[in-house]
RNA sequence: GGCCCCAUCGUCUAGUCUGGCCUAGGACACCAGGUUUUCAUCCUGGCGACAGGGGUUCAAAUCCCCUUGGGGUCACCA
């Protein structure tokens, strides 16, 4: 048997983080035993849904990489199934369940003043069933409520082992609106058992829904598919994972620029583990060993902190020119550079591409390059000095690199060859008797403004003779100043 | 509140089903060293957990019960 498993959002809000965990172990899951995943958009409701989150949703699963296999056109690529184009299954399906449900002509109001009467009272709010056994109809107006049998309803969840709910605790919930359209629980059944899904695979929140829907697939005949239920991702505060507590929106950690492949790794690592040493693996090691039965039972707390080592994990690692294109937006949204220049075959690629690797391993997301290579992009005679490596040049006598200028210029004409440069220097300050520091730390500032930062020989490779002969020579008017002997 | 789920370092987790290999392993964070011209990377070390109580057993993180704690859910939303 070949397994089916679907993610199904509903296009009211941008892809959740936790909603794109359950997407991808659905995913993992199809992929590990050679299934089917398919998509499947939960649009019953008009009022909420909305096109353009249904756009931002697909692009979501895209970005990460998770691609489906079916839709409802032929060939492909494949758009999503869409439960607004399948309202006339569902009608079909509500009409052969006459034996299973009942018109209810309760007003929305009444049932409202029920449900409030009842939390008044104490009780758990839930419907009569004052329409269960009518003789005659009560008007046009009226929903239909499915008929929960007495008894008790278990799963054999894959994660949980068995659980049962009594029928008493389950509600005679609505199928089918006023207004004739079909509810969640309702088209959820309907469209499993027609797309043959084997495996339902969801969030925790879902556990009790998942009575109603069993009752409804032996009420249709169906044999139910096999469930298994995630924990839920957490916030600090350890309940559901909210805006309270940081990003939600999978759409904002691209925007941070978050490496797709670092995601994947770390929503992988919420209730699931590769064995009981390796934090970092690929999306192909993940669909190699991924199973479902091995996800845990206990919530996740999302942590921020790891998840931005897990995104320099991949940064670091990253081949240099994938790396660059994919900063290169980043650069170019902060004014620094034209698409153009930055991509391959482009004018500066070469330059850009040393650039990179100035800073790859200082930085944990695409959208830290700018901020990290600022000093580069700056006016040669503008460069912002930062309040400690002015200090720090300050601690020495200021002659220094007034000296290594004079012997920096001649060497500087065929250009910077920052391995020989290092070299020839090192020598030069250890003749002169001098400490490292002595030297380097107003270099340094002189030449990128900055405390810290990449090797001083591959900066001035990067700036160019000219533009580091010019940002010395300033350097040592604006730092000469109050320079102590 | 009813029902349901859950419970190993601060956090993510391995180990739990199939009790002994666990004086509980890894990772993030944190702390201390080392490397480096600085920052970062990298390396080494440290800190740090089986929620509590009863059982069962020669033996329990692992099985059972209770307590406590946390979460989810109770719509003509999904």
């Amino acid at each position: 048997m070949t397994t089916r498993v679907r993610f199904a959002p509903s296009p009211t809000g941008s892809l959740h983080i936790g909603g794109a965990r359950t997407a991808l172990f659905n995913w993992a899951f199809a992929r590990h035993t050679g299934g089917r995943f398919v998509l499947r958009v939960e649009d019953t409701d008009p009022e909420r849904s909305k096109p353009e989150h249904e756009t931002a949703i697909l692009e979501g699963l895209r970005w990460l990489g998770l691609d489906w296999d079916e839709g409802p056109d032929v060939g492909g690529p494949f758009g999503p199934y869409r439960q607004s184009e399948r309202f006339d299954r569902y009608r079909d399906v509500a009409a052969s369940l006459a034996a299973h449900s009942y018109r209810c002509y309760c007003s929305a109001e009444r049932l409202t003043e029920l449900r409030e009467a009842q939390k008044a009272a104490g009780e758990t709010p839930r419907y009569d069933g004052r329409c269960r056994d009518l003789a005659a109809a009560e008007g046009d107006s009226h929903v239909l409520r499915f008929r929960v049998p007495e008894g008790e309803t278990s799963l054999d969840d894959l994660i949980r082992g068995r659980v049962t709910f009594s029928n008493a605790e389950v509600d005679d919930w609505i199928m089918v609106r006023a207004d004739g359209s079909p509810t969640y629980n309702f088209v959820v059944v309907c469209d499993d058992s027609a797309m043959e899904i084997t495996h339902v695979l969801r969030g925790e929140e879902h556990l009790t829904n998942t009575p109603k829907q069993v009752l409804l697939y032996r009420a249709l005949g169906i044999e139910p598919p096999a469930f298994a239920h995630f924990p839920l991702m957490l916030g600090k505060d350890k309940k559901k994972l909210s805006k309270r507590t940081g990003d939600t929106a999978l759409q904002d950690y691209r925007d941070k620029g978050f490496p797709p492949e670092a995601v994947v790794n770390f929503l992988a690592l919420q209730g699931w583990a590769l064995d009981d040493k390796t934090d970092v693996f690929s999306t192909e090691e993940l669909v190699r060993n991924f199973d479902v039965g091995g996800v845990s039972k206990a919530g996740a707390v999302f942590d921020p902190d790891k998840f931005l080592w897990m995104a320099g994990e991949y940064v670091r690692a990253d081949d240099v020119e994938r790396l660059a294109d994919r900063c290169a937006p980043h650069l170019v949204a902060a004014g620094r550079a034209t698409a153009d220049e930055l991509a391959a075959g482009g004018a500066r690629r070469e330059w850009y591409l040393n650039a990179v690797r100035l800073v790859q391993e200082r930085i944990s997301l695409y959208s830290e390059l700018p901020g990290k290579l600022a000093w580069v992009f700056a006016p040669d005679d503008e460069v912002a000095y930062d309040e400690k490596a002015v200090a720090n040049a300050r601690k020495h006598d200021g002659a220094v690199l007034a000296d290594y200028l004079d012997w920096l210029r001649p060497r500087l004409a065929g250009g910077v060859d920052a391995a020989a440069l290092r070299d020839a220097t090192r020598a030069w300050v250890k003749e002169r008797g001098l400490k490292f520091p002595a030297l380097f730390q107003p270099l340094r500032c002189a030449l990128t403004g900055e405390a810290g930062g990449p090797d001083l020989f591959d900066a001035m490779a990067l700036l160019g003779a000219d533009g580091s002969l010019a940002r010395i020579e300033r350097g040592i008017v604006r730092l000469g100043g109050e320079a102590s002997g």
